[in-house]
DNA sequence: GCAAATTAATGATTTATTCAAG
DNA sequence: CTTGAATAAATCATTAATTTGC
């Protein structure tokens, strides 16, 4: 059940070739500095990823990239200091008041459980007026939210079938396959949060509001 | 191509009680229109979500929420050729560019995995020139290819090990536990794409920038 | 040769897990 | 222990390859 989590492995391999010398440095600091602590494993490899930082750097496409490609770089902490400010403004997570708490439960009950951007927008919005709070936080509790009601809901399920009380819970499953209700999916399709397109109140004398994301535009909103 | 959509669903359940009379309508067509196709499948779901709509609208914190929970409304179809409308600039999903691959790919081998917001832009920014592209292609591509590259290093490893040729293989785990390098963390830390601020060129003469969230803006950037 | 039908790749979204703060 | 935040995995859905029947 929970074993699992590999681990992923980002970096590889660094780029052990060719430091690519003049790297634009303003811009060197804004990948991650791998060169201190450089990686304990550095598997062998040779095969999939290996052999290209070197010749894929040759490429014209890439000139304006050095600055993410070569992260050896250089000298690897004057930002640390700068990584020491930034968690100046509230670095600590959001802590819901209880009156947004209070409204997104609301919601939550009315049914909603994916908002998309505008909607989250909105949310944010009307519940800054209870305390900070960001379109990232009213997405995640929606997440979080409807993740733990699925799994609390699946555990007293299991609970209700051992103890052969499942007779008032067959209703449990959540959803199912349907039909996309705008027809334009070829095949079987079960999520009805997709295909959604911001109306923006039916004013839109906006602009031509792109297809919405699965993500919000992360901008705080208060 | 085509019109793909429209719709979606959120509400698993219309606020079958009290249509909450005046709704702010120009609001109202915020919600996705549910009135017309309703759902054919309505679990009997009497537990969980249901019973709430009336309730939780009476009170006070979700004065302006009407058009966010009351979803039946008026007139369902309204917006529904405004809907038309706005899949005009490009509906279909982006199409990597050979130019744009390459540069992508080189990256990847280069090492990033998990660019961030302030990285993510300025790769949309530069592929931009080769056709349109937003920061959500970039970091998908980035996302999709490093889970792919995931599952194909797994089904190779699992038929190495099948073949016995698993020798040569033994490298494979991908990454491991080490520090944040940031500091930041109070325990140990795996993910190294987290806790990452925007320093944004060490100019950082901006304003406070937000601790960089899992996505990224999802303003299309070209 | 060529379009319709199938299949393979892969972009996009949601769900499941996990990390970590309080 | 609860839950906000983040990543990884699973899936969906679209587009391109490829095949197939003519």
């Amino acid at each position: 059940m929970k074993v699992q989590q590999l681990m992923s492995g980002f970096w590889e391999q660094l780029p052990s070739s060719s430091s690519s010398s003049s790297s634009s440095s303003s811009l060197s600091s804004l990948t991650t500095d791998k060169s201190k602590r450089l990686r304990p494993l550095a598997p062998k490899l040779g095969s999939t990823a290996a052999a290209s930082t070197a010749d894929t750097m040759n490429s014209p496409l890439l000139k304006s990239f050095d600055c993410l490609v070569t992260s050896k770089s250089t000298s690897g902490n004057i930002n640390a200091s700068l990584l020491q400010l930034q968690m100046q403004s509230g670095g600590t997570r959001w802590n819901p008041t209880p009156e947004q708490i209070e409204v997104l439960e609301a919601l939550y009950q009315g049914g909603m459980r994916t908002p998309n951007p505008p909607q989250i927008e909105r949310i944010a919005a009307e519940l800054g007026k209870y305390g900070r709070i960001e379109g990232k936080n009213v997405f995640y509790w929606f997440q979080n939210h409807k993740a733990r009601d699925r799994q609390k809901l699946k555990r007293s399920s299991l609970l209700a079938l051992a103890t052969n009380t499942a007779s008032d819970l067959s209703g449990l499953k959540e959803e199912e396959t349907r039909e996309c209700h705008d027809g334009s999916c070829k095949r079987k399709c079960r999520s009805w949060g997709r295909h959604e397109l911001d109306v923006e109140g039916s004013g839109l004398g906006e602009q031509t509001l792109e297809l919405f994301p699965l993500r919000p535009e992360w901008k705080h909103a208060d």
